[in-house]
DNA sequence: ACTGGGTAAACAG
DNA sequence: CTGTTTACCCAGT
């Protein structure tokens, strides 16, 4: 695993690589510890590394600013169940400036009555912004919640002109 | 505004 | 397997 930062107008985020792709993305201020995995080498090449981190970093610039990423990294769900990848997967789904709701993901997933569970499916999403769980809300255009703090959610969605109850 | 029952998934033990 | 927790939902007070 390899961290890198990314400086932005909002502050310093925090990427986690794997070999397989972006694994996870911290909001500034989340210090984390685990700053060195002691696995050996890391096993993700530095080439990679560079194209992916390139890619993060203009993917996120790109939705803080409301606008649709030209392109995003690959990522690394290894962490997740099959359940959630089904849910992160659908969130990738909903573009700048348009929300859905728990029990909407929850239908398209032919899972009616799970959006409770794809609360916690969001709430477990360790990707977010670039996996844009903030454009998730509850039902009647309630705001409901955010791992990374509600006033991150209302300000994403503020910057895509969408302003919840 | 608050409560209760229904629901699905993850997790601890 | 049971109990607990959870970024939910809806129909009643």
């Amino acid at each position: 695993m390899q961290t890198v930062t990314i400086p932005t107008e909002q502050g310093e985020f925090t990427a986690v690589y794997s070999e397989h792709g972006l694994a996870r993305l911290e909001f500034p201020g989340t210090r984390r510890l685990d700053r060195n995995s002691a696995t050996g080498p890391s096993k993700v090449t530095e080439s990679k590394l560079r194209r992916w981190s390139a890619t993060t970093a203009a993917a996120l610039e790109q939705i803080l600013d409301g606008k649709k990423p030209a392109s995003l990294p690959p990522f690394d769900w290894s962490g997740g169940t099959e359940f959630q990848r089904c849910v992160w997967a659908e969130l990738l789904r909903i573009g700048p400036g348009r929300t859905k709701s728990y029990s909407e993901i929850a239908t398209a997933l032919r899972n009616p009555g799970a959006a409770r569970a794809v609360g916690s499916a969001c709430g477990a999403n360790p990707i977010p912004v670039l996996v844009p769980c903030h454009r998730v809300l509850a039902a009647g255009g309630r705001l409901g919640g955010f791992s990374g703090g509600l006033d991150w959610k209302r300000r994403l969605l503020s910057r895509e002109n969408v302003t919840p109850k």
